[in-house]
DNA sequence: CATCTATGTCAACGGCGATTGACTTAGCGG
DNA sequence: CCGCTAAGTCAATCGCCGTTGACATAGATG
């Protein structure tokens, strides 16, 4: 998260197409989720210490780099990495703190919002959120009807993700407990090969 | 929905100021929700029948435009009339349709994401949400600790309308029928007052 | 050191869209 | 029938942004 390749550079940087080219890609990771695909590439480019001219050298157009930042917003999904065993409370608790907290993630869901909402991009994200979204976690859930129940895991954290992020700030006393209860309660169910009664 | 003052006129209309600045809103609300903060004035204008001069006359300009649609967009959810028996069902009946087959509900509701994700609208939204969404169905829940189960509630069903959204047709065969049975089953769980074991 | 190329800079162009104010006209009151 | 005002039209303006090609230079190669 401190990468050196974000900060705005006082001096320029040594002459290094590659470098640029991912100091560009990664500002505008940035500008997509936080503004929309209506960033200036000016913008873009002054973020990543680098000139509008570049975009195009390295990227095409802007629609291009709208799409190369998008892919490489859904790069590696660590959910490998979860424990069967508590991964529900550690959620929950995720889901009821300020988006603040979390920017690295906030980050790329907001760009995935922004792009399921685009009628350009939406054919796009189709694919995407089903190679690397739904599959995984079909692989990770198991068990029968993966692909239903995946469906429903998925569509139910990113539900948590937009509450969220309307609401703005972490939830407070007894509202957050009983938050979270609730909500780990239901990511349990949700792992579940068979549902409630 | 058949609402003539949506269509586009081959006369002109009768002068009349009101009406005139209805159909610039609806424009709007449509425009604004298919195609995001983005689309032209003119195409509003056009499409409502109206001349762009009329936006600034009428509404002040884009910015205000686009709030005072938000706002109208969020006027009459009508859950008092759901079902406590048998509204788990029908609603997720409806997640597992075509988003198409719901265009007044989708249309909003894009425009909500829309709102959500740009951080100019996002505190309005906060409130509105919590006005006109988490209120009511606060007070449909009723019980104890209303307020967090009300979150809860929201999230999900905003979560399954996203995954609508992108999924853009139909569950079928199987598929749809676990994912019928597990999303009631969720919604059914959400309504009671005491969670699951 | 000379040269050459990949890298980076700059300024201008062209289009688009919101805004604005002057102009036209429908429709009503007298 | 006459004008007056609210409603609607039109065209010019202004700024912004993506794009583009010409130019400058670092740094490697020999």
């Amino acid at each position: 998260m401190t990468d050196p390749a974000l900060l705005v550079r006082s001096r320029p940087r040594r002459r290094d197409a590659e470098a640029t080219r991912q100091a560009i890609l990664e500002a505008a990771k940035k500008q997509f989720a936080l503004v929309g695909y209506d960033c200036t590439l000016r913008d873009i480019a002054g973020e990543a210490g680098a000139d509008v001219a570049l975009v195009k050298r390295y990227f095409g157009g802007k629609e291009a780099l709208f799409v190369e930042a998008l892919k490489a917003s859904f790069g590696s999904d660590d959910l490998s990495e979860w424990d069967r065993q508590t991964f529900a409370r550690e959620i929950a608790t995720m889901l009821a703190d300020s988006p603040h907290a979390d920017e690295a993630r906030t980050h790329r869901f907001q760009f995935l919002l922004r792009a399921a909402t685009s009628p350009t991009t939406a054919p796009l994200l189709n694919v995407l959120v089903q190679e690397r979204f739904l599959g995984p976690i079909r692989e990770w859930l198991g068990g029968v009807d993966a692909q239903a129940r995946a469906r429903v895991f998925a569509a139910s954290y990113i539900g948590f993700l937009v509450e969220r992020l309307i609401r703005g700030e972490a939830l407070q006393g007894r509202e957050r407990e009983i938050f979270i209860d609730r909500v780990s309660a239901i990511f349990t169910v949700l792992t579940a090969e068979a549902g409630p009664a």
